[in-house]
DNA sequence: GTCTATATGTAGATAGAC
DNA sequence: GTCTATCTACATATAGAC
């Protein structure tokens, strides 16, 4: 797999505004073809149909398939990461770091962007992929830990006595279970019959991972 | 997607000892590869050079890829659920129902099963990908959601105020980070530095869910 | 940057000898 | 049931005109 950073490097000048209007869409349909059928389900022709490109345009804007997956995974990874900082940096200013509000600041960035853009329910199916796959192991340590790191670290200084080991196997089922959220709404409606409203269930899931955290 | 049944139906008497040994090692190998790549990522090749058996037998035995899949899924469901079924009702008639008993009947299973025969593990992978991925809703309603159902009651008498739509949501809260501690080790390792032992994850995985599953 | 045409490989599936 | 050979379709990728 080309390195993402020897790619981007080849780029030279600023583009023009309709050639970042076509990546734009490229990246988009991609993000939901990826998210619809996983990487290897996915085809850059079903991309550029979803794109209404052709099929060379995907290749020149995505550089190969699996560079496209790695910038698709990437390109809204930062302004999640930023936006969970934000919201850790707030819980530290005020004072008001517990379990629960730190998994609050974990989770909710990802929900509040989904019920604004679709797009962002696209990305969660996608990352939940990329998460489920041990082969992409080196995209989520790349896009995700970095944050997931500075969150581990809140949490043990609340739970001086366990060991790291033990806290990040916690984070590990607290995302999981998040992802399971975003993703698994058909089975919550089988087992489960009629369905809650979202900010019920967010709220549910944040109660359920904050008591799983709390000492033993 | 042709139905299962059809295909089962058409098979007419006792095959021979051979044949059924061939009939395993395509299921085995099917099984380690689906569980490696996914669907999509497997191929029909790949199982076949796995399982030492030319293209034409995969197929014979298979009856197409998705077929092949649905029943690989299906072949480990039934002991499984068995297994479940069992420690649920020795539960019941000793008396000892309670939010952690209840987990523990449902999860012990599969990670003992996996102590005993690493098949286990691959099995316990593939059924990651099909949880994960809505398009193999039916696969995992058919497999699993009847024994799901058996659990879902007993932890409804349990919280007699709460919706059911409550605690199915736990419940697929619970089951995401049981996969997760089968296939995310590497995650865990990331974050968490030094492993720790399978029982001391296998009990951390039940009080973590337990506790989430306790009244608010 | 964009788009057409095409090169090259490999996928799933099957026919038919044994 | 087993295995070889092959059919057909479609995948990724690229070359080169515009």
């Amino acid at each position: 797999m080309p390195a993402l950073q020897d790619i981007d490097a080849k780029r030279q000048r600023a583009p023009s505004q309709r050639a970042l209007a076509t990546r734009k869409r490229v990246f988009d349909a991609a993000e939901r073809v990826f998210a619809d059928r996983g990487f290897d389900g996915a085809t850059i022709r079903d991309i550029a149909a979803e794109a209404g490109e052709p099929v060379g345009t995907i290749h020149h804007h995505g550089g190969g398939k699996e560079v496209l997956f790695h910038r698709t995974v990437a390109r809204r990874a930062e302004p999640l990461s930023q936006a969970r900082r934000a919201a850790l940096e707030t819980l530290k200013r005020d004072g008001t770091v517990t379990a629960e509000t730190l998994l609050a600041a974990f989770f909710r960035p990802i929900f509040d962007l989904s019920r604004d853009d679709p797009r962002w329910r696209d990305y969660a199916r996608l990352v939940s992929f990329v998460s489920a796959d041990e082969r992409w192991r080196s995209i989520s340590a790349a896009c995700f830990d970095p944050t997931a790191e500075l969150f581990l670290t809140e949490l043990l200084a609340l739970r001086p006595t366990a060991h790291r080991a033990e806290v990040a196997e916690a984070f590990v089922f607290s995302v999981s279970a998040m992802l399971a959220l975003l993703t698994s709404q058909g089975r919550i409606a089988a087992l489960g019959g009629e369905m809650r409203a979202a900010d019920a269930q967010i709220d549910h899931l944040i109660r359920f991972c904050a008591a799983g955290l709390a000492p033993a």
